[in-house]
DNA sequence: CATATTCTTGACTGATCGGTCAAGAACAGC
DNA sequence: GCTGTTCTTGACCGATCAGTCAAGAATATG
């Protein structure tokens, strides 16, 4: 009944999150959006809404994408020691990025100003711990957790000491993350690989 | 033989670092720092040169001050882990702290554009891990280390150890800064906290 | 084919950006 | 008090900022 749009929604929603993910809210120009979608202001402007909501948008897609993949490495088979390896060397293997972590580039740039984008984060945040909780609590040998379900957690004894560990290697997660950012050497790097998973049965 | 400047450069630049320190770079405008000093911007230009110097000036600023703080906490009496207790109590005791820790903040939002600011962050980071080093080698009741010695590190058996500990604290300690920016619930914070000081004797 | 509806486009806004500069103000040495 | 030097000030620069809008292009339905 009407022309139908010229472009894909969601590829133009990626080129915005990796824009925002690399150069962060005030490093980012409308016309460096316009750049990285191909897209004209004006369809921008129609299909996300301002600066802020295209923000938003890009933090909710980076949450359903980059964190759910991270949460389902957490999730796949193997002991909670190969589960948590899994999350620290994908960081090591990508060598000095440049872009980070769009939780860690958010809550450094955003957070303290943006109420919204506070929220998004603290859910992606739970997402992690969450999942590093379940990974913590896994069998070795055990294969994948039932989806949904809330297995671990405060369910089994020990609960709380388990959260309080998971929470332990989020922190340290988050802090590789910012070194790797700060261009630190991968020696400084793989020693904190190495130390958060001498914690580990 | 001249006017004299009507300002004093030291207050200007503490000025200057509190703004960046909040804002960030890209978040700060030259009129934003023409407010926080008090200064006219052609002062300001005169004084520190462009922006990106006053970014370098901060964060020269904030290692010989906040940096030395942190440093000279570490080297104060006490066991290792009264030491590193006081690094950490001293996030939670200042609550949501909207302005975080400049060189995480540095590291994330300039660091992968800016060399020269990469290689101040390394430096602070060096240092810091450093006292962290030298914290973890500390005798409970020996008083302080004594100053420029370089004590610990490597010197003792089980210097490689040390150093892999240190470096997992730094990147915990990095990671509750950015936890604590992002507004996280004060249950977490303490968490980070409590798991670090769990893993040191 | 006509029409209604939606999408695209580029020109436009006022505000703000970082940065410069000339003119005047304030002092030191003579 | 004069002169030379430095500091302060506010006006000014072109560029870019986020955001708007009207007019034209493209389609689905009747």
């Amino acid at each position: 009944m009407a022309r139908p749009r010229e472009f894909e929604p969601a590829e133009a929603l990626d080129a915005i999150t990796e824009t925002f993910w690399s150069r962060g809210f005030d490093g980012t120009s409308l016309q460096d959006l316009v750049e990285a979608t191909g897209l004209k202001k004006g369809s921008l402007y129609a299909a996300f809404g301002d600066k802020r909501a295209m923000y938003h948008a890009a933090l909710r897609n980076y949450d359903s994408q980059e964190i759910t993949k991270a949460v389902e490495s957490l999730r796949r088979p193997g002991s909670p020691k190969e589960r948590i390896a899994r999350l620290f060397d994908a960081v090591l293997a990508a060598g000095p990025s440049a872009k980070g972590c769009l939780i860690c580039n958010a809550s450094i740039d955003q957070a303290p100003l943006d109420r919204a984008a506070r929220e998004m984060l603290a859910v992606s945040i739970a997402r992690m711990e969450n999942a590093v909780v379940q990974a913590l609590g896994a069998q070795a040998l055990g294969g994948q957790t039932l989806r949904g379900q809330t297995l671990g957690g405060q369910a089994l004894g020990g609960g709380a000491e388990r959260l309080r560990q998971a929470r332990g290697i989020l922190a340290s997660y988050f802090g590789l993350r910012v070194l790797a950012k700060s261009g630190a050497e991968e020696g400084l790097l793989r020693a904190v690989r190495d130390e958060v998973l001498a914690g580990i049965p």
